[in-house]
DNA sequence: CGGTGGACCTGCTGGC
DNA sequence: TGCCAGCAGGTCCACC
């Protein structure tokens, strides 16, 4: 569920809502996430005060004062949200925070692919799911010639590189497919032989896609939600993803979808031609 | 070193 | 209706 864009639209959706609010009550399932729960999580945010909510890739950075920063990844299937004294538990919540005025922020994550950690705010960079990604593809450190220098001796095919956070951070399978195809750039062409001209247009169809996504609030396919509850609208302005079988939008022909490095592609051969 | 495939989980959908 | 296979937005690690 969450990419880029839909962990954009949670931080958008709490900053107002939660900054400045104090944790009055932590309580967590205690099953296990990705890792382990950080040693007396609880005890550890009672009381503390949340001074800002900022976004890095797909990870939210909620920094709660006296030097600390809890670190939240979504996984394949989390959701982040404010919940009133009176909504329902959601079915797989993980973790329920109550503020001051309270709010509740639930975490809800069926797979339990998500990541929650509470590490140093100086040493941020040097966290081990943090210190290897790469620039942020809205940044303008990602620009065409800092991607033509990263692919030059990259021979598998440009579209499982765009999902290697090392290269460029926070794209995942859904903005991948749909950049390559707005760039009409065959998600199969060896990263090395793509020429500045495509470099061009695939940054820029990368952000392109990535502000259109925000924009919507994000891509709801089954189950993603803001902050606020509300689904992501970005789904119906997929152009190849989920399409198959479908026309393209160009030229009609029929998009195809194919397992590359264990991912659905999905692509208009017609369009993408290597 | 670079690239692929499996593992981690649960839930949904479509076919029989 | 019920079962089963296949699929899913991410990331990490072992293996070639």
């Amino acid at each position: 569920m969450p990419e880029l864009p839909e962990v954009e639209t949670v931080c958008r959706g709490l900053a107002t809502p939660i900054t400045g609010r104090t944790i009055i009550k932590v309580s967590i399932s205690g099953k296990r996430l990705r890792l382990p729960w950080p040693v007396n999580f609880c005890h550890r945010l009672q009381g503390r005060t949340i001074h800002a909510v900022a976004r890095r890739a797909k990870y939210l950075l909620i920094d709660i004062c006296q030097g600390e920063t809890l670190i939240w990844h979504l996984g394949m299937s989390g959701c982040l949200r404010l919940l009133g004294e009176n909504d329902v538990t959601p079915k797989h919540q993980h973790a329920l925070l109550t503020l001051d005025n309270h709010m509740n922020l639930s975490f809800d994550d069926p797979r339990r692919f998500g990541l929650v950690d509470l590490w140093p705010s100086d040493q941020l960079t040097h966290h081990p799911s943090l210190h290897a990604l790469g620039p942020e593809p809205l940044s303008e450190s990602f620009h065409p010639k800092y991607l033509q220098q990263q692919l030059v001796s990259r021979r598998s095919a440009i579209k499982p590189l765009l999902l290697d956070s090392r290269l460029v951070a926070g794209i995942g399978n859904i903005y991948a497919n749909e950049a390559l195809f707005e760039a009409r750039i065959s998600p199969f062409e060896p990263g090395c032989r793509l020429s500045s001209t495509q470099c061009v247009r695939l940054v820029t169809a990368i952000r392109d896609v990535l502000l259109r996504a925000i924009e919507a609030g994000g891509s709801t396919i089954n189950d993603f939600v803001g902050a606020d509850g509300k689904p992501g609208y970005f789904a119906h302005q997929f152009r190849c993803y989920g399409r198959e079988g479908a026309g393209c939008s160009h030229c009609q022909q029929p998009i195809h979808r194919l397992q590359q490095a264990g991912r659905s592609t999905f692509y208009c051969p017609s369009c993408q031609q290597q």
